[in-house]
DNA sequence: ACCCAGGCGGGCG
DNA sequence: CGCCCGCATGGG
């Protein structure tokens, strides 16, 4: 067993919120630890989380392809453990409504995930519920992912796994519509697209590169960049986002994406995906903006 | 019976 | 550019 120093961070919340992480890991809580595992498509992770504030540390244990430096640096990017919150906060907490948002969450943090598992996860995404999310790539790992016996557990799937699949087969895990999208960016990945390549790319770049993916639009894009690549100047525009954007700071007033994009990139500059995270999961949280809509509805 | 869910591609003007 | 539609599928 490992141990590392997690200041200011929040396991739940990072883990809830709509992140990679989310969708294909474990979490649970018990005897005042919370306990998350993982695989990648190297191997599996094991984590326990306990303490508070400046004292939180974690524990966590791996098997599979790493060293054990490998592995200690997987854990610390994945967690986002390196961000410096002061100065993202700092930056971000521009008005009332952001600084509540900040205040009520903490110790969230942008997690980093391998490139393919977050173009998978966006990808299933589209117009879908987190519980359904989940669902899918869970069965997506059960069904593609390669049988490790000596971790006793599947893999992540890797591209070319995916790649072999039938649409039928991808449409039994419920994917839905999205069956096509997902065999078409898991040829991709497997037959050359170059996903290290976009690290060394600026955000306009990258974006660029990653909507030739066909199923990848804008918003999937910016979720990759984002949470993949950890382009802190992405800024995954969701229904939510748009939605609590125009109630916060157009009263009300419908905005084109273009406009939300240029609008954030001047506010939150350079820390855009971070104040965009607050924002989806501080809007979920308290439905804000989505009473709103309701009403208006019943009443045109 | 309807609306909604971390959208996208294609067609139209 | 903008708007509108269909795309599966389960849950309120």
């Amino acid at each position: 067993m490992h141990m590392l120093n997690a200041n200011d961070f929040d396991l739940a919340l990072s883990f809830s919120s709509g992140q990679p992480l989310g969708f294909y890991a474990d979490y649970r809580v018990g005897k005042g630890k919370e306990f998350l595992s993982y695989v990648t498509s190297k191997g599996i992770f094991r984590l326990q989380c306990y303490g508070s504030g400046a004292r939180k540390k974690i524990d966590y244990e791996f098997e599979g392809g790493y060293s054990e430096m490998e592995a200690r640096k997987e854990v610390r990017k994945r967690l986002g453990l390196d961000d410096d919150l002061k100065s993202v906060y700092k930056a971000i907490s521009t008005d009332a409504f952001m600084k509540e948002a900040v205040s009520a969450l903490r110790g969230l943090r942008i997690t980093q995930n391998e490139p393919w598992e977050t173009t998978l996860c966006f990808v299933v995404s589209q117009v879908n519920n987190m519980k359904r999310i989940r669902f899918t790539i869970k069965n997506i790992i059960e069904r593609f992912g390669a049988y490790d016996a000596g971790i006793g557990a599947r893999l992540f799937p890797t591209p070319h796994d995916v790649a072999k699949a039938s649409l039928a087969d991808l449409r039994r895990c419920g994917t839905g519509f999205r069956a096509s999208y997902i065999k078409s960016a898991a040829t991709a990945f497997a037959e050359g697209f170059d996903a290290d390549a976009v690290h060394g790319m600026n955000y306009r770049s990258a974006k660029t590169e990653f909507m030739r993916l066909d199923g990848v639009g804008d918003k999937v894009a910016d979720c990759i960049l984002l949470f993949a690549y950890k382009k802190l100047d992405a800024f995954p525009i969701d229904v939510w986002i748009k939605r609590t954007l125009e109630h916060v700071y157009f009263s009300g007033h419908r905005k084109g994406i273009m406009a939300l994009h240029e609008f954030a990139e001047r506010r939150w500059d350079g820390y855009a995906g971070y104040a965009q995270q607050y924002i989806f999961q501080h809007a979920r949280a308290n439905k804000i903006a989505k009473k709103e809509v309701q009403l208006k509805r019943m009443f045109s």
